[in-house]
DNA sequence: GTTATTTCTGAACGATAGGTGTGTTATATC
DNA sequence: GATATAACACACCTATCGTTCAGAAATAAC
């Protein structure tokens, strides 16, 4: 019994989500969150806590959505180069590219809660992590004879990382292209 | 005549940079400032130009000498790989590490004025040409027969930018040395 | 010392921040 | 339809935001 909620969890979290992305944690305002979910001040607050919860709410939902992204190119069988090189090449930069969201939230360290800072980290570590799978699967078959995968792993996460921010500076998918064949170089045996 | 300032206005510059650098420019807060640089509102407002022209001087000051810190490195004479390898060898993390005050620009990018944003690009602009002038001169040797080189440079410059990002997760200089060791693998013949 | 000029101090400005209380409206159960 | 319950709208709270003003203090020229 009661009255039904007028708005759909998921949406709002979304709409959250993107504004939160577009303008981090401190630049966002309750009453933009208000007029971008169409949820009132007073229900936002009962249904998340206040901004930080909504914020952490948020920046999760990315996470998970993206960690998803990232592990049904990585994941992909059977593991090795193919699966990075395709994870590179499937990068497309918008021309209203707004960076990542967890990166941007890493910039934001002294500004968010421990809680989304760690949220936001975790992000990174996980590509490593299944960079690794793919490269260990890679020498495993006989290709990167002697070379540190684990450093390889966490060189390639740190492209990854660096290919967001330069899509700010540069959203073009050209350049990315031609930056990302590159790698061919550094993955080669 | 008058009163005499009771400031330095290059100490002021570097207290609100290291203020702007951690919080960034909406986390930061005037009250804040003139608690960092020990000047009054008001005489913030009289030297610099409000909170904006206090972070776009700021921000310029950074920008100024990290161009020159990597001009020191990257135009060394002779140019070429060397140069580049002991780039990225220099790189250090302090444990407080709050990464590239121009990058955290970069994810605020619309939360800052256009002014402010243009002077962090241009410092990933810059620094990608510097990595392109020692790779040209590289080729010019001999080395990286018939590599892309602005690509190669480009990816150098994302490097250098996602290796800031994973200094915020990651501080630590042993990862830092695996990582850069990896790219000796990039730039061989 | 007097005066003109500049900076500094401290308070106050209006605006808006995040957060909350109150009464109204809608729904589910009986 | 009556009633209990949950979510709604809207106004209001205190605190603090960036900004500014009026007067005191300090300095340089005369």
């Amino acid at each position: 019994m009661g009255r039904k909620k007028s708005y759909v969890r998921a949406d709002v979290l979304e709409a959250a989500r993107d504004l939160f992305w577009d303008k981090g944690y401190e630049g966002t305002h309750l009453q933009e969150l208000v007029e971008v979910t169409g949820v009132n001040r007073f229900s936002l607050y009962a249904e998340f806590d206040g901004k930080e919860g909504l914020f952490l709410d948020a920046l999760r939902l990315y996470r998970d959505e993206a960690e998803e992204a990232y592990r049904s190119v990585l994941l992909h069988e059977p593991l090795g180069l193919p699966n990075v090189h395709a994870y590179f090449d499937g990068i497309k930069f918008s021309s209203d590219y707004a960076g990542c969201f967890m990166i941007n939230t890493l910039s934001e360290k002294h500004v968010v809660t421990d809680e989304a800072f760690s949220a936001a980290k975790s992000l990174s570590l996980k590509v490593e992590e299944l960079f690794l799978q793919n490269l260990l699967a890679a020498q495993a078959g006989g290709h990167l004879h002697d070379r540190d995968a684990t450093a390889l792993a966490r060189l390639l996460g740190v492209v990854d990382q660096g290919l967001a921010i330069r899509g700010i500076v540069s959203p073009s998918n050209k350049h990315k292209a031609q930056i990302v064949a590159q790698l061919s170089f550094l993955l080669a045996d």
